[in-house]
DNA sequence: TTCGGAATTAACCAGATGGTTAAACCGTGT
DNA sequence: ACACGGTTTAACCATCTGGTTAATTCCGAA
């Protein structure tokens, strides 16, 4: 078989498995059965169970810079671009969910932070940059980190407490119709948060 | 000696363990050696190693009741009630730091979420309950659910990237200064959002 | 057809893991 | 002094873990 054929199935069931039982209780030989492929291959082609995580994080963040980076070329005005970045970053979770759940649970434990972080830096800097630039007086308690910050875990929450929120609203809080219904909460906060800031750009 | 001496010490164990490397990682020898205590006393006070941390949850979540329950007798208006509240949350949350990071990580697996869901129900329903009732018209896309999410990840986002804040922006996120600049953001953000929903009491 | 390197396989390994057990220990009431 | 219950201990166990290895299969180039 296409040996890139058989990464792809490796990484396939790694998604699945580290996103539904977490990395440490995921073991090779589930991916193993799960992908239908021989255990000794998981290290043949990506070696450690470390760096299959690593290798799947990296086509995550690389899938993920291109979605953002697609946002930003839709519009033209501020509010629509923040909008639009908002919108695709909530789409890319919903459409990776076991990304929102490795990277939680990961950060969480401490255990990955290096990697995550190695990835996320350019994306908070940039951030950072483009908040002190483009905000003429922040008010005071408004600084980027904690603007940042904030509209993260406003984006992010709804995703890390999916399963908690079925069983305390009882309805799928991934329906199409929760999801636009959260973006539409989100930006709306956003658009308060803006209003706030607005030294006007 | 005393055998609740010696369970408190096991949990104390639990407690700096499943924080820093989760439940998965932490095995009950490390428990045993960290503790001072034999492991075989671990299953002897509680069982399996799921039920010293259902046990452990149990401490938290009465810790957590008695916090939010005590903040709320502080203040007379509204206002100031949920600004208290909020700063407990935050306050426990800063002193616990395992507890963010358990909860956290089980949550992201989705695999004590039952035990977790079934702690945070009653809050959440107190919650919802108190919001529909207390406010006259809720403006559109700020219902309480929704609410309830912003609210809660503003706090809590701030503590679960901890670590990674720290790397970010190279200065410690639970210094007594960087927590009371987050707990002016949050406080200010909640203002905004209350102003915005505002049917006035 | 033959050769050689990449891909695949089954069997194997040392170490760790959660949990058990039978014996020892300890204070207390008789 | 003794017996008893709860507590503590060291040794033990079956199982599972990530990872390795030597042998085999596969396939395209010479």
């Amino acid at each position: 078989m296409d040996p890139a054929q058989t990464k792809e199935k490796i990484l396939e069931a790694a998604d699945v498995l580290f996103g539904e039982l977490g990395f440490d209780a995921t073991t090779t030989r589930d991916i193993a059965e799960r992908s239908g492929v021989n255990k000794a291959l998981i290290h043949y082609h990506f070696g450690a169970k470390d760096d299959l995580l690593e290798a799947l994080l990296e086509g995550y963040y690389a899938k993920l810079g291109e979605a953002l980076r697609g946002a930003l070329g839709r519009s033209d005005t501020l509010a629509a671009q923040i909008e639009d970045l908002l919108d695709a970053y909530a789409d890319f979770l919903a459409e990776h969910r076991s990304f929102t759940r490795i990277v939680q649970r990961e950060v969480a434990s401490g255990r990955h932070v290096a990697r995550i972080v190695e990835r996320t830096l350019p994306l908070f800097r940039l951030g950072v940059d483009w908040l002190d630039g483009s905000v003429r007086r922040m008010p005071k308690d408004f600084d980027a980190v904690q603007l940042l910050t904030t509209v993260y875990g406003l984006v992010v929450t709804w995703f890390t407490y999916g399963e908690v929120l079925k069983e305390l609203t009882g309805k799928d809080p991934f329906s199409p119709a929760a999801l636009a219904a959260r973006k539409r909460h989100v930006r709306k906060v956003v658009g308060l948060l803006l209003a706030e800031v607005e030294g006007r750009t």
